[in-house]
DNA sequence: TGATCTTTTGTACGATAGTACAAATCACAT
DNA sequence: ATGTGATTTGTACTATCGTACAAAAGATCA
């Protein structure tokens, strides 16, 4: 096993191998896992097909290692500026602080991989949307800590919420991100091109700042006696 | 008398076809549109493959059959609460009561189909992640009207807030709302327990409170200059 | 009953899926 | 240059896919 020590270690050959990782990332985040075939993503990466089997053995196999890609950098980078946000001293400006951690990195390059959050996070969606065995695995310990993370720090700067509702704020949040990036389409068409729903500064302001009104929302419990529920009926 | 009304419409046996179009809903549903097979549709429903080619075609003509048979009377009950909810005279009760409109039919039943509003509503998710074809077309020209009605009277709830940010907001609570039907578990998992994410009923209560609280943030253009914004960096 | 229409069954066909594997090719240290 | 391990290619195998279609079975009514 002769390693190559010599060259420096930024090796600039046509990667075959990321080549295959790029149009197996782009290609399920668009059409879902089991609507691609390993033939397509060769063809997309300019492959052959025995190629991605010799890469990744299996096409789950291709499918871990897209995620073994983008899941350790954008934790981290979630966790530096959730780190930065704690920091903020203000309570409200903290919270929208804490929000914004958390979004961004989803939308924006996680990693040194060319926009490679918002396809990432795009997969992600259309992954959970299949219920991806997978994909289940591997998010559900890699993310639950991050997670955990943020629904404490919401949790600090809303001490008279219960966590249970901060779960359930945090879980919207999540699904309207993921929502935003699967079907940008519908927000330019239902704004009649009024807004563009594939524009990501937007679509972090507009999340961000309607999360934050959500969080602040009061907690479950107290608001019904305090003020009565409207009752809807259709008519007869 | 002699003519008795065409057997097609009351007739009452143990219809083959109502099984495959609830085996088929059902798998569709959890597994997403292209990992089901006629072949497991056939076996689930009791019925023998070459059935599902009878009665629909074309599993592409099962899938529309199954959106044909719910749109419509999930769409009449939306209005019909729709309209009842812009009888609320309160302002405040009148948005929560739109809002509620919007959202009950997703998680109950939409029509006489026994608990078909969850499922359909799931099944619609799981769709729009995948980027079926058949089902972006029959959505767009079937919930479109709707969607704008219901922004609609949201908007006139909120006069000051921009159309805009109305649509970016209920993008977001679609987008919320399908993935409290696509992955309930996380719900349970992050709360450890303390929520149950399968309760329709509490969905429902959070879905609403958390949402109608985000419509009533402040517009994005007058939010930005009342406040600073708390810029955060991660440390270099 | 027999005739006719509807529905179900069984089977088969062509296409495509994932993957295995040997041969060919490449990269590179010696 | 040459040998060696890494990579790419080409091909083939088996399984399963969606769908077609003829035959069997069931239902309906003169």
């Amino acid at each position: 096993m002769v390693r190559k020590p010599t060259s420096k270690e930024t090796t600039r050959k046509p990667n075959m191998r990321e080549a295959i990782l790029a149009a197996a990332e782009e290609l399920f985040a668009i059409n879902g896992f089991n609507a691609v075939s390993v033939r397509d993503i060769a063809q997309a990466a300019g492959a052959n097909p025995g190629s991605v089997t010799y890469h990744f053995k299996t096409k789950d196999g291709l499918l871990l290692e897209i995620y073994r890609r983008h899941c350790g950098p954008m934790n981290l980078r979630r966790s530096e500026l959730l780190a930065a946000a704690k920091r903020v001293r203000d309570l409200q400006d903290r919270l929208e602080a804490v929000v914004r951690a958390y979004v961004a990195p989803a939308f924006t390059s996680g990693s040194d991989l060319a926009g490679g959050g918002a396809r990432f996070t795009r997969l992600r969606a259309v992954m959970s949307a299949e219920g991806n065995e997978v994909a289940r695995k591997i998010i559900a310990q890699t993310f639950d800590d991050t997670s955990h993370a943020f629904i404490d720090a919401i949790h600090d700067s809303l001490p008279h919420v219960p966590r249970t509702d901060i779960v359930w704020r945090s879980h919207f949040l999540l699904g309207a991100l993921y929502y935003s990036l699967v079907t940008p389409d519908r927000v330019s068409r239902l704004s009649r091109g009024e807004a563009d729903g594939s524009d990501a500064a937007s679509a972090i302001e507009q999340l961000v700042q309607a999360t934050v009104a959500a969080f602040q929302a009061p907690a479950l419990d107290q608001a019904a006696p305090v003020r009565r529920r409207p009752v809807v009926s259709s008519k007869t």
